[in-house]
RNA sequence: GGCCUCAUCGUCUAACGGUUAGGACAUCAGGUUCUCAUCCUGGAAAUCGGGGUUCGAUUCCCCGUGGGGUCACCA
């Protein structure tokens, strides 16, 4: 069995939400029947192309964990290629395109086509005003061979088109079932277009054939070109392969995940500091659910889960708020060494202080965070002490002379504290509650004005967290700036 | 507009003829707490409408309605 996902390279060069879907489907699919994943790229418009884009591709297929067996790769640095049905980019590949519309040409399944761009546009807008459907109206199609040799010979622009045949055709979906098309409501498709390259309809149906493919499982989008697609695997005698149409991605308006809208690139998120498992965990679960009522799950449960069965027909909102949940619960699951690694990137300015300064700051912050991103905001009080009224050091049940007194007390206590204390968050706090419990004090009245002096903030990590993100020197050094603020 | 297709809380979904229609996100209310966040507990919130079939419909059928997709020398 070979699956095979496709990708254009996008307008923008980066991966969108729905494509990962759609490779993840096919991925987890061939990796649960063992069967042999491919990545194509599919670069037949050349209006389209973007530089770069295949390389960005490759590089995020790796990020998130989707390994393919066939498919081009990136090997020292020059772009490259696996496996043994290549070339696995299709402008590499007109000759066969070439060879294969020929058969069509002989058998009468396609012909050629000398319209202008100009009169099929005119055609389509007097179609529109009469209200009729709009196709073209085959009038190459009668076109004796001699003349279109002439023609050709001319050096005449020219197209080949399918002959779509009378009657209707039917396939079967496996997400939905059988579904019937009137061939009458089938235009005469552009096979092979004037500048030689095919259209996306005849180098798909060649290359899933002679790469192997047996199941087709793309977007919802491509539901109505199907029976082109069938017509062409019985012109040309193939076996038919599974088809399985993915419901659509859709914005909050429900109409289909476009960039308007906000982030649809998969790169973005990876940028922002979103995990790729958190990432391949939420959309897969867009239109597809194992039937229980988890919600977290691992690329191998997947991939063990996954059922073409359980895929939904309906299309399904990208809520953007249920990913930012999903990437909080990852990042509070993972190993503090793994997720230093992953969030070693997003300290900003703070990127100058000690490692082992930053993996506490990680540690004291990783539960105020919904993207990794947000590390480079809340990193900065570790680094300078932000500018605060002296009113903010005193707790809302207390005044300023018990804060000072219990700021100086602190200070003084903090000041005969062995540098040890300070390599553990638990010591720490038992020092701090000793005093507390042996002057008979509330919580708040020690607690609001230690944590105020040490991040000088309102709102924050709490003290003894602070206390071992900062280190002694620091620490003491914000108490002497808050008991000078409030003695004067 | 033609054709295709879809329809359970605001959102993602479970329930493949019999449930007080379940879970999660978001939301609201409490709790833990020095603040924020995390965490815990609880509440509110849905079967698009109308006909059938059936002892019984979220579930099967039909008709509406609504949404989406597609109608290119783009994929």
């Amino acid at each position: 069995m070979n699956i095979v996902t496709r990708f254009p390279p996008s307008p923008t060069g980066f991966l969108h939400v729905g494509s990962l879907r759609t490779a993840l489907y096919n991925y987890l699919y061939a990796r649960k029947h063992q069967g042999t994943f491919i990545v194509r790229v599919e670069d037949t418009d050349r209006e389209r192309l973007v530089e770069g884009a295949v390389e960005s591709l490759i590089h995020t297929l790796e990020k998130v964990g989707l390994e393919y067996d066939q498919g081009p790769i990136i090997k020292d640095g020059i772009l490259s290629e696996k496996g043994e049905n290549g070339p696995y980019t299709q402008s590499l590949r007109l000759p066969i395109y070439q060879e294969y519309v020929k058969t069509l040409l002989e058998k009468g399944n396609a012909y050629y086509c000398f319209c202008s761009k100009d009169r099929l546009t005119q055609l389509r807008s007097t179609q529109q005003l009469a209200k009729l459907p709009t196709k073209y109206d085959r009038h190459c199609v009668g076109l004796k061979n001699e003349e279109v040799k002439k023609r050709l010979e001319a050096g005449e622009s020219s197209v080949i088109r399918l002959r779509v045949p009378e009657g209707e055709t039917t396939f079967i979906d496996e997400i939905r079932g059988s579904i019937k098309i009137n061939n009458a409501e089938i235009d005469d498709q552009v096979l092979m277009k004037a500048d030689g390259y095919p259209t996306y309809h005849l180098a798909v149906v060649v290359d899933d054939h002679l790469m192997g493919v047996t199941h087709i499982i793309r977007g919802e989008e491509w539901i109505s070109s199907v029976p082109k697609h069938v017509m062409l695997y019985n012109a040309f005698g193939f076996p038919m392969p599974a088809f399985a149409h993915l419901p659509l991605i859709l914005n909050p308006d429900k109409s289909k995940l476009s960039k308007r809208q906000g982030d649809v690139g998969i790169e973005d998120f990876l940028e922002k500091g979103y995990l790729p498992e958190a990432l391949v965990n939420f959309v897969t679960l867009l239109g597809f659910n194992p039937s229980g009522d988890r919600e977290i799950y691992s690329m191998q449960e997947l991939i063990d889960t996954f059922e073409l069965s359980n895929v939904n027909k309906s299309g399904a909102v990208f809520d953007k708020d249920k990913l930012n949940w999903m990437n909080g619960q990852y990042i509070r699951a993972m190993d503090p060494a793994e997720l230093y690694e992953r969030a070693k990137s997003f300290f900003g300015e703070a990127q100058t202080l000690p490692e082992s300064q930053k993996k506490r700051i990680l540690e004291v912050e990783k539960d105020r965070l919904v993207m990794l991103l947000d590390l480079e905001e809340r990193v900065g009080m570790y680094l300078t002490l932000p500018l605060y009224d002296a009113q903010m050091l005193v707790w809302k049940k207390a005044d300023t002379q018990d804060s000072l007194m219990h700021l100086g007390a602190l200070s003084q206590l903090l000041t005969g504290v062995d540098e040890s204390i300070f390599q553990d968050r638990v010591l720490i706090e038992e020092v701090i509650k000793k005093y507390i419990e042996e002057g008979g004090f509330q919580n708040g009245n020690v607690l609001w004005p230690l944590r105020a002096t040490l991040s000088g903030q309102q709102q924050s990590a709490g003290p003894f967290d602070l206390l071992w993100a900062l280190g002694k020197e620091v620490a003491l050094s914000r108490l002497a700036i808050a008991i000078e603020k409030l003695s004067t």
